[in-house]
DNA sequence: GCAAGGTC
């Protein structure tokens, strides 16, 4: 009998392994604070299923300083890097005892380039033991038979090539990443002497340069001029909207003759249209699936979205959300599911109408070796939900709902008119069934549009026609969701990663605002790195990138020659900014100043008039508050007081009982006020209450102070 | 103090 370790990527997927290897379906789990291992027996072999989670070791420099160039690295575990890291250290601690009775090492991560790695390295230092002696399994989904078939016909060796690639992935991104983020940083530090970290990487630079490039697009728009007809229908007493062929009338006296041709005159139906359209229920929802319709229907960042799910799916309310799956297969107890639903109050109708009936739920394309789509698991919620994991898991619940509906038919009409040579129409809208649409409210959307029954040669009259003058809009900002789209498509990042590179984009102060606003900040960082680094703003170092990572894998490149290529390029684009770090620094400092400058102002002075209101650090006690910008030449003397802790965000609007500017601070708690907080009658009273509940719990987070 | 990539 050989002891055999088998080594996974996650502790789902070792689960899975040791129940599909385990003769009797039942291995035994050994748990002790928070991590585990399981052991089962197969062909007279005994078997250790271990996890990692995810990557255990990073890339860590191997001279001292935090200085440029910097081109040597090793692999040292996450926690040495990361000291909050303590689950990964027990877990290292654990692989590398139980590692030492093994006789067989058999690596059974992803089978993707960073799989791959995750398994050399884990072998090479937690189990200290040669990887040119491991085997590897090699499955595409974790069902037994394919597990079983994996294991039992395992690969006699590590697919190396890719493990080559996986490393050379990671030492461009952090040989780049590391260099010119220090570079730009240490480009401030040394001329003013401040400290902010400035940072760009492979991925973050060209989403900086996407944002950088709409907002000098939307700067340089000129919005130009164009006419809507507007035209009021009346027939048997009814009014309605009535559409001009054209949408947008480019001149002003071509609009003025359409409206008076139009005035007060009678249009004859053409012909009256009608056609069925049906709309299948919505597919299951995978992780990006769940993350746009939260992002829709609540705007919750797709980040937000994952953490509460993770958090339901912790509290065994849903599915594991981590899944690419659109597909609920036959193996999940979908009575089971329902039945449990229909015994909580909300739920009870749908779910008991449901199981009355066939249960098919519809199924999408996309799929996932490891999970289902995201469903309810059918358990009832222990403890009481937030306001906003109640928000999730209802949309969990009536997405299941609606898998299991009919679908739905509407009726489009279109009439189309004519009146003194002019194409006229109108279109209506009627839902005939809702179908599934019933199981997915309120989340569903359907606009109707009633307009009246209308025979052909009809006559309508045109009472009222109107021209608009209207302006052609910029090209939009982008938001979270279309710049994440936009890094989808461009195959930058990953779905795990992309989401948290663009709220850095935020947090690095280069974007202001949710509509990615670029800051002078922003526009300093850009500029430089297109005249001193463009390569890390372009999308093609991702592309070339690839093509190398291709390369090695089909063993016509090493990692040595890719990697010697990038120190080269890399060191003379160093040396560059080096030289000129005088001048780079200069700019960005202008640029920091600015956006400093900006983020502090919170609106106009109501006394001064033409001051600026700005929040100000006291130089004697160094508390903070808000204060005119007209103060310095003795001009104005408006003061208001400030929480000292939290994000002040001046908001778009005036209080509604005295009319100064309202702000928002967000720290554990958001919350919004008007600065006259102190002698506002509406406001003080909401204060009162608030400050007696913070004194009663001893909390005092909300120092106020002028 | 910094990247991008896994995963809790």
């Amino acid at each position: 009998m050989s002891k055999v370790m088998i080594i996974s990527e996650k502790p789902t997927a070792a689960r899975k392994i040791a129940m599909a290897l385990d003769e009797q379906g039942s291995p035994k789990e050994t748990k002790k604070e928070k991590i585990s291992y399981f052991e089962c027996y197969r062909g007279g072999d005994s078997l250790v299923v271990v996890y990692a989670l995810g990557h255990l070791y990073e890339l860590k420099q191997t001279e001292k300083g935090w200085n440029y160039p910097k081109m040597d690295m090793e692999w040292v575990p996450k926690y040495e890097v990361d000291k909050k890291a303590t689950n990964i250290k027990r877990i290292i601690q654990l692989i590398s005892r139980l590692s030492k009775e093994i006789d067989r090492f058999v690596v059974a991560t992803d089978y993707d380039i960073e799989g791959s790695l995750i398994g050399y390295l884990t072998l090479k230092y937690a189990c200290k033991t040669d990887p040119n002696q491991a085997q590897r399994m090699l499955f595409s989904t974790l069902t037994k038979v394919e597990l079983e078939s994996a294991f039992d016909k395992v690969s006699p060796t590590l697919d190396f090539p890719m493990i080559e690639a996986g490393q050379v992935r990671h030492e461009i991104d952090w040989l780049y990443g590391i260099n010119l983020t220090r570079a730009l940083t240490l480009a401030i530090k040394n001329v003013s002497g401040w400290f902010k970290i400035v940072s760009t990487g492979r991925v973050q630079g060209p989403s900086l340069a996407f944002v950088a490039e709409r907002n000098i697009d939307t700067n340089l728009f000129v919005p130009i001029p164009f006419w809507i007809i507007n035209i009021i229908g009346s027939h048997d007493g009814h009014e309605f909207k009535i559409e001009y062929q054209k949408k947008r009338v480019i001149c002003k006296s071509t609009a003025d003759s359409i409206v008076s041709d139009l005035q007060d005159k009678y249009a004859t139906v053409k012909s009256v249209r009608e056609s069925i359209i049906t709309q299948p229920p919505p597919v299951p929802f995978n992780l990006s699936g769940l993350q746009t319709e939260a992002y829709r229907l609540f705007r919750y960042k797709p980040s937000k979205t994952l953490a509460i799910a993770q958090k339901l799916y912790l509290d065994a309310l849903i599915s594991y959300p981590r899944t690419n799956s659109q597909k609920i297969p036959k193996t999940i107890d979908l009575k089971a599911i329902l039945t449990g639903l229909s015994s909580m109050r909300s739920y009870k109708g749908i779910a008991r109408q449901i199981l009355r009936e066939e249960l098919k739920p519809v199924q999408g394309e996309r799929d996932d070796p490891a999970h289902p789509a995201i469903h309810p698991t059918g358990e009832r919620p222990t403890r009481r939900l937030t306001q906003t994991e109640r928000k999730l898991f209802d949309l969990i619940v009536k997405r299941f709902f609606a898998l299991f509906g009919k679908p739905s038919k509407k009726a489009s009409m279109r009439v189309d008119l004519e009146c003194g040579g002019h194409g006229l129409f109108l279109r209506g809208l009627r839902i005939i069934e809702r179908g599934w649409m019933e199981y997915y409210s309120p989340y569903a959307y359907s606009k109707e549009v009633i307009i009246p029954v209308i025979s052909e040669d009809a006559e309508l009259q045109l009472i009222h026609v109107s021209a608009d003058e209207q302006y052609t809009s910029p090209p939009a900002r982008y938001n979270h969701s279309s710049l994440l789209k936009k890094l989808e498509r461009e195959n930058l990042g990953t779905k795990a990663t992309r989401s948290s590179i663009i709220d850095s984009l935020k947090s690095r102060g280069y974007t202001i605002g949710d509509n990615f606003e670029l800051s002078t900040l922003g526009y300093a960082v850009y500029e430089t790195l297109k005249q001193y680094a463009p390569q890390v703003l372009s999308v093609d170092m991702t592309r070339h990138l690839e093509l190398e990572m291709e390369a090695i894998q089909k063993g016509v490149r090493t990692r040595n020659e890719v990697l010697s290529k990038a120190r080269r390029d890399l060191a003379i684009i160093l040396d560059d900014f080096k030289s000129k770090e005088e001048m780079i620094g200069a700019s960005l400092i202008n640029g920091l100043r600015r956006y400093w400058r900006e983020k502090e102002v919170i609106g106009p002075c109501p006394k001064c008039e033409d001051g600026t209101l700005m929040i100000i650090q006291s130089p004697k006690t160094g508390k903070r508050f808000i204060g005119c910008s007209n103060y310095r030449d003795k001009k104005c003397d408006q003061t208001f007081p400030l929480p000292q802790k939290g994000r002040i965000v001046p908001l778009q609007k005036e209080c509604p009982f005295c009319g100064h500017q309202m702000i928002k601070i967000v720290s554990r708690r958001t919350w919004e006020t008007c600065v006259n907080w102190t002698k506002c009658l509406g406001r003080a009273e909401d204060l009162k209450v608030l400050d007696k509940k913070r004194r009663r719990s001893g909390v005092n987070n909300g120092e106020w102070s002028v």
